[in-house]
DNA sequence: ACAACCTACAACCATTTAGTTGTACGTTAG
DNA sequence: CTAACGTACAACTAAATGGTTGTAGGTTGT
């Protein structure tokens, strides 16, 4: 139903962590193996691993496995579909919006399904 | 200390939750009551109230009291700051980085403070 | 004055999150 | 074969999150 609010949900998610946003942008620079990355940081391999998992789920990162390895490397058109996200909110701001009220959903619920223009 | 990661941290935790970028949404295009909003979602008016507290605390939104009215808008220079760290992500993914060090922090802990050119 | 309205905030609850440790399993090097 | 390495995953804990209800205080209109 609501599948690019989830995936955006999923997006900003992943990066509300600075660990998270580190690693993104250390598998932006070039590939890196779990195991390297768990190296950097002051935590366990398994929480490192759980970072990976979630920047993995929200499709900024993929994996790949090279013998006993895996390695991640970061996508750079999801990072491009975030911003994008935030252009658009800056567009609304601009009132330069078509259509806003496909933008400003009545969200979880949609207490008023007849569009109502809301004037005072 | 690591203060606009502080920032950082706060702006996309806000982010990522759908019915506070609705609510940005809404504040973006024109400034609104706090029980005007609640009015739009099917959840409880203190509920609302702790969205925009959360909004207010990443400095995507401001508040200003007008009678018994508390009027939020959203804050477009805080969005663009969040879009230019995107645009950050991107430009170390294109190698365009001049001292590549400094955006990659061994973060919380720093194991390496001797910045090793860690290569293969 | 008084009722209705808008807001603030505390207390509580269920779920998720970020971290830990421990175990298990495939892979690589001697 | 065996030891060391890289990973996966389950189970657990503490803290944060998103929601609720209830109470209280300032503002507005009659």
């Amino acid at each position: 139903m609501s599948d690019s609010e989830d995936r955006a949900d999923a997006m900003f998610h992943a990066l509300s962590d600075r660990t998270r946003r580190d690693i993104l942008r250390r598998v932006l620079a070039g590939e890196q193996s779990i195991s390297r990355l768990a190296a950097s940081y002051p935590m366990s391999f398994a929480a490192v691993q759980k970072h990976v998992a979630v920047l993995e789920r929200a499709g900024l990162v993929t994996k790949r496995r090279s013998g006993r390895e895996q390695l991640a490397s970061g996508d750079v058109e999801a990072v491009r579909s975030v911003t994008s996200m935030l252009d658009e909110l800056e567009a609304i701001w601009r009132g330069r919006i078509d259509r806003i009220d496909v933008l400003l959903t009545e969200t979880p619920g949609d207490p008023s399904p007849t569009p109502q223009p809301q004037e005072d």
